[in-house]
DNA sequence: ATGGTGGATGGTCCA
């Protein structure tokens, strides 16, 4: 079972890598952010035409998850309890085939100490209350999508030059360690151990040619289910293709 | 590389 992460950067600008892609790698799950449509505006006919059902939580312009998938899925949250058609539409959370899955964009924070960064790691913390009241650790449980947090120096390409930047400062990385601390495995590092892996780079400044990158997208799931966790990697070949995504697919394979 | 590019939108906001 193949469980893959993707922030598209527009589902309508990018429906043609992403039907070219589904169909290449067939993933039994796509958690999709940043579809940046409201729900009348995403794709679904064209989608179920390759083989997906969808669920999306989008909103106009900004934010924007979605979960494709090849089984029966049903929606089982739409944004945080409590606040959910009235907040970002960062969080959707469903089950398919006895998992429970939670596709989250974490908002980017824009930079240290802004407005939006406060915001970030408040939302943050409340997805690991939203873990603590709503899952088991002891279930089959997959946290997946854009974290907007490189966890390590490791996952920076030039850790000095982004030391205490967006994405990168201490209070980001613990706040996501405290996240983690639910029971959660980053699939990727049970499976690669090296620096220069990364799931985002910047459009500008040739950022991409030269693996002026971050690792920001990530599959995280309960210990049971990682220990299923066959290999986890990263597909870079879309951000080759013309008119890209500035992310890349990161794809989890599962032996149930 | 102090948004250098890109998307939604229709003058800026966001990443």
């Amino acid at each position: 079972m193949k469980i893959a992460t993707w922030n598209v950067n527009s589902i309508i600008a990018r429906l043609p890598h992403l039907t070219r892609w589904l169909d290449a790698i067939q993933p039994d799950v796509l958690c999709v952010q940043e579809t940046k449509c409201t729900d009348e505006k995403f794709p679904f006919d064209v989608l179920k035409e390759h083989g997906y059902g969808c669920l999306s939580f989008g909103q106009q312009s900004y934010n924007g998850v979605a979960i494709l998938s090849r089984g029966q899925c049903d929606t089982t949250q739409r944004g945080y309890p409590g606040v959910e058609e009235a907040g970002q539409a960062r969080l959707l959370a469903t089950r398919v085939a006895g998992l429970e899955i939670v596709n989250v964009y974490i908002p980017n924070g824009q930079a240290v100490g802004s407005e939006k960064y406060n915001f970030k790691l408040e939302w943050m913390r409340r997805l690991r209350a939203f873990f603590d009241d709503r899952y088991q650790n002891t279930a089959p449980v997959v946290l997946c999508g854009d974290f907007n947090v490189a966890p390590e120096d490791r996952d920076v390409h030039n850790p000095t030059l982004w030391q205490e930047r967006i994405m990168c400062s201490a209070a980001e990385r613990a706040t996501l360690g405290e996240i983690k601390e639910w029971g959660f495995v980053d699939c990727f590092r049970q499976h690669h151990d090296e620096a220069g892996k990364f799931s985002w780079w910047d459009y500008r400044a040739g950022a991409f040619r030269r693996n002026h990158g971050l690792r920001i997208d990530h599959v995280w799931t309960s210990e049971a289910l990682a220990r299923r966790n066959t290999d986890t990697w990263i597909d870079i070949e879309p951000r080759t293709w013309e008119k890209p995504s500035d992310h890349a697919p990161v794809i989890a394979e599962f032996e149930l």
